[in-house]
DNA sequence: ATATTACCTATGGATTTACTAGGTAAATAC
DNA sequence: GTATTTACCTAGTAAATCCATAGGTAATAT
């Protein structure tokens, strides 16, 4: 699994914020009862997004999150590293991970380094506009 | 993480395996010693590539395993599926999960099934002898 | 018989995942 | 200025997964 639900939550609330559009405000209780997912876990994954310039975010009445960008200029990419803290799909390439000791000699290496760079291309070759067109597809 | 050491390991331990040719049998603890993985663990990983055909076993005393096909015949894909037990990037294509209740309406699902397919063709187009030839990449 | 090897079953510590609980801080409405 | 609404913060936790370890049994060779 390299995707857990925190990423694909962050991508479905972004979609649904890029639906309601950038005029106001939206809590998050909209978002969370609409999506059927638990508000308070949304809570942190906002407050990340929030925190890294995703997102706006006004407390109190009236209050809420909207994006701040057009949906074209966010990549799944961004979103994904951001919240899942990286897409690395095997320990031996994950940066801050204890380096491999096998390095040097690892016959795999290549290959996942390779398969990195494919996952990475794919994932900011889309974006939350794509997502809005209903297929994910793109080109 | 898409890969766990299992999966690596097994596929470690297929290259090893086929650097020592397919003449003779090769006790699993030779091979646990050369590559420093412990001895116990691996051979769970290897009843599951000997129960699947992928090698042979011999018990006692001359025995261990063999490869039983040449290298250029084994798919990384076919390894790590075995081993992984799939390769799915997202529990939502996963199958035999519980299907996700927004399979219809997901904007999302499109995505990762065009990941899935995409992991899958990389996987599948590197065998162990690309492994061997030290980069991993083919073509 | 004994040694060597593969194979089987069970267990356990560490980590991650997906939350829940219960607050504090900021903004608005009255 | 009090109450309400919202974002934000810290901690804990049940369940699952990962990465083994422990201790056996079954098969084959000398």
């Amino acid at each position: 699994m390299i995707v857990s639900t925190k990423g694909r939550y962050a991508l479905r609330v972004m979609v649904s914020f890029a639906q309601r559009g950038r005029e106001e405000y939206i809590p998050l209780k909209e978002i969370a009862e609409a999506e059927g997912i638990s508000q308070k876990y949304l809570e942190s994954i906002m407050t990340t997004l929030s925190k890294a310039g995703f997102v706006d975010a006004v407390h109190g009445k009236g209050g809420g999150y909207r994006l701040n960008r057009s949906p074209e200029e966010y990549t799944v990419g961004s979103i994904l590293k951001l919240t899942e803290g990286g897409l690395t799909a095997v320990s031996c390439t994950a940066q801050g991970a204890a380096a491999c000791s096998r390095t040097e000699c690892c016959q795999a290496k290549p290959m996942w380094d390779r398969l990195d760079k494919m996952i990475d291309d794919f994932f900011e070759g889309i974006t939350i506009a794509d997502l809005l067109k209903d297929n994910g597809v793109q080109k």
